[in-house]
DNA sequence: TATGAATGAGACTTCATTCAT
DNA sequence: AATGAATGAAGTCTCATTCAT
């Protein structure tokens, strides 16, 4: 299916896999080149110097990142049977998002190089996202299925429920959660949103 | 009033100051010697190496980011007459904490050194706060003024609701917010919260 | 005659002439880099770091001492007419091989350093020029020029007489010394010798 | 016996072990305080820099091996019965005494460091032995039990014989030699040294 | 265009040496 | 006289970046 990824593509991918790992101070352009397979000239010849080989690599993790995130909102049925299953099935999507290897990674290097490099701020698409589940949120309202006088503030509402204690007992996916561990607070969350905002 | 630090104490605040500024990797011990006023030879026979300096500073910030979250969970009045009013002040309150020139540095550098200092997760005491938060939700509840059939559940809960936005809108204290990004969320999070737990 | 050396060769003369002169643990790199005209960087990504640098020079040190070694044992004739003549003159020259600058140094540095580099041992080829000198003495035994029942042994024992009075009284090359004091034991030695093994 | 060493000589003799261990560069004077159980400006108040520390140590160090090879040459019976198995046991002893943990660390500190200290020459009483030497040689001529026209020479060419083997096949004490290493080298100098000038 | 090799700058760390007590 | 703490100087090593091929 998918063609073997060019030059330029491997050397986001292994600056994205180094600075995951390394940080972006302590992740080395050599170690990149080493993991790419291509020499140091070439990687600044493309990239013009780390900063902006950063830059470029965190849009690649972002988009990544990003695209799953919409893909699991979008595959919230709005006409489920079973709302409830539903909307924790959601959560659970989510969280999984915020500590996998890759998706914790990116969240990392936003929080630690956002100061850094103001661009990063860009790309992350949150507002995006929760439009997304707003838009959700609405479709269920207008349907008569949950009563929603705010759908945005509803839709950041059920995103800080079902994925706050996921990313603070990981430890921002420093730590590895135990099933329960995830699941808990997503049931809880997802209970306290339609005991509030349930028909 | 404060009799002037010594230089064990200014060493820890100096590094926790550049730490902050430049991370753990840029952060360099010159710097911190220099800021400190003293010599680089001094700040190694005190705390051994690099790393080690850097968790000691991560021992003050979180120390001082504790006290202040405990004394405001503390001052969260139970038997106040307008509850609400008491409850968004809380969660103005910790989300200061957490956009904090001091408190969000302290955070950033948790989870950006997390995994190399697997130290810092100890000197996290969120857990703690939690359970003095619990505390005061049954008092609450023993009151008869919420409904709270699981107070550790409802204090992670409201704790997620009045301080996620505050962390994500301010890209984890990397940007300003004004009054109306802290607010509203704030707001919002507690009436949710006393919708599905109010008497 | 000879070509300008490589840069890896100008290095490695440049560390036996620094180490030779300060010692390993004094011989700065920097000192080598100037000396050799290259920058730091350039002899660590050549040679790895300051001990492996240590070795390959002093690889370079001991080759140089041993075939100065091999070729004056080879000069040895074995059917001049003057035998006496012979050996004093191959006394002589081992003499000096010890004492000179640069044999004295590697020398110096085999023992002060031999310990923390075990490999130093592997670079002496002691014990070939002791086979090559038996060989010779062999040759003189079977032409009946010499009575030596064990040539090794007499290598050995020849070797000792004419070397250890001029390392001695040099202090390993330390101290300069006069035409006489390395003279009057090498025909000493040689006295010795042939009055024991000569027919 | 001994009553427990004062302040000074423990200094001394902390200095001689670490130098010993560790050669002069590396060897480092708060190491030396340590293992004197003294503080750093006591060892500067007492020997002025590490340099005359450094010489001090080692005219401790000479000192005791000076005497042991006083002694051991001392003990060479020349009245004996078995000429030959007397110089043996001298000349193993003299081997032990170039080879021994103690004597050949000053040996080798002697070799890597009289460059830079030229006072070590000094402390050197190899002259002393060898006249003390002569004299034991002197006796035995006079008494025909030898023949020996010059005992100085002579006593240079024993000592030459007896240690020189020894000295090179441990690498100045760097790596241990088995009996026969010691022995063989011994038995066929005093062979030699006595087919030459025996009666 | 891609690379092997080179470099200037700077980081961490250690040590001989000295104050202040 | 002895010490705990402090310091200036220096050394090894790494890294982002650039020539020359």
């Amino acid at each position: 299916m998918t063609a073997p990824p060019d030059r330029g593509t491997r050397i986001l991918e292994a600056a994205l896999a180094v600075f995951g790992r390394d940080g972006f101070a302590d992740g080395s352009v050599d170690d990149i080149a080493r993991t790419a397979g291509v020499a140091k000239p070439t990687v600044y010849s493309r990239f013009g110097d780390k900063g902006a080989l950063f830059v470029s690599a965190m849009a690649l993790g972002a988009e990544k990142a990003n695209r799953r995130i919409e893909q699991v909102i979008g595959e919230l049925d709005t006409r489920t049977a079973d709302l409830r299953a539903a909307l924790e099935r959601l959560g659970f999507a989510l969280s999984e998002c915020m500590v996998s290897e890759e998706g914790s990674a990116v969240v990392r290097l936003q929080v630690s190089e956002g100061r850094r490099f103001q661009q990063l701020a860009d790309q992350d698409r949150r507002e995006a996202h929760l439009e997304l589940l707003a838009g959700k949120l609405a479709l269920l309202s207008s349907a008569g299925r949950l009563q929603i006088p705010d759908p945005h503030r509803a839709a950041r509402q059920l995103m800080a429920l079902v994925t706050a204690d996921a990313i603070a007992l990981s430890g921002t996916g420093t730590r590895p959660l135990s099933e329960d561990q995830i699941d808990a607070p997503v049931r809880a969350g997802v209970d306290l949103f339609l005991t509030a905002y349930g028909s």
